[in-house]
DNA sequence: CCTTGACTATTAGGGTGCCTAACTATTAGG
DNA sequence: CCTAATAGTTAGGCACCCTAATAGTCAAGG
């Protein structure tokens, strides 16, 4: 096993490291007294595209496919989404949304938006090129640790 | 209230937002083998520098105070932390790190950083420049979001 | 002094969001 | 058919955060 590295690696490493416990802060304390959780909302914009089943919501969502179905059992019983039996496989569950799961995303999301475009605002227009050169390289990095 | 943006940032926030998720996850789920979680090597890394109090500790941690009283115990029970009365002020407790626990933030720090180094060799050079770039922007997104 | 109000930390109780293990129901292959 | 694989749910548990209530200490004014 190799465990050395170009040294410049490991100090970006460190940064990076740090810069994800901010932003875990951010995350969680981004409209706290919006109607849907942060977790709520990631999966109820997920399935705002079309039907998905619950194991496609777990994978996509990087969680195991109990910790969704708890998740969609709530916003199943706020109105937010409906379940049905796959007509393809009825082991299978389509979740969907339902008109006012899409109203709360919509409405949550502009909310969110908005607090982050605030945030933005604050930056130069470089820094804002460095941060939207970013986003897709730290994506990159998510997909390849779900590994 | 303005809520009215330039809608590239409005685009931008979302995406951003979407990425704050991702890193929520990476962070969590980095080095799960280890003794140590990752809201624990936060703070004992906060303490390494030198002794601190509980506030200072919430307060930084950007979390509530109650909540740093029950890491602190949890890591005070591992041997890995020590609890004092502060000389000056009798109603603050100062926390100082002990050797066990600057050993183990070490190695901590060392897998978590070899994991993300790993992960940070999987990019091309210029992904590595966009990332380095964009970590101090999102320091200064979260110092200006702490207001 | 000594009381009152502010401050520091802890305790108690609660909630979210994730996990693994065990189970049920369905599908598909030999 | 029967068995193995697959999809989801249920059950139980843990990490980590919160608010409200409490105990102890400090500091300032009467």
């Amino acid at each position: 096993m190799n465990d050395t590295f170009d040294p410049r690696l490991t100090g970006l490493a460190q940064e990076f490291r740090e810069a994800l416990r901010l932003g875990v802060y951010m995350f969680r304390r981004l409209d706290p007294e919006g109607d849907l959780t942060a977790a709520q909302l990631s999966l109820l914009s997920m399935v705002s595209g079309g039907g998905l089943r619950v194991g496609d919501i777990a994978k996509n969502l990087g969680i195991k496919v109990p910790s969704a179905t708890e998740q969609i059992i709530k916003l199943e019983r706020a109105g937010l989404v409906t379940r049905q039996a796959d007509p393809d496989d009825s082991r299978a569950v389509q979740v969907a949304i339902t008109q006012a799961g899409a109203g709360a995303v919509e409405s949550a999301n502009q909310r969110r938006n908005a607090m982050v475009a605030e945030l933005l605002q604050g930056l130069s227009n470089q820094e804002i090129e460095h941060l939207a050169a970013a986003l897709p390289v730290i994506a990159k990095l998510n997909s390849s640790f779900q590994n």
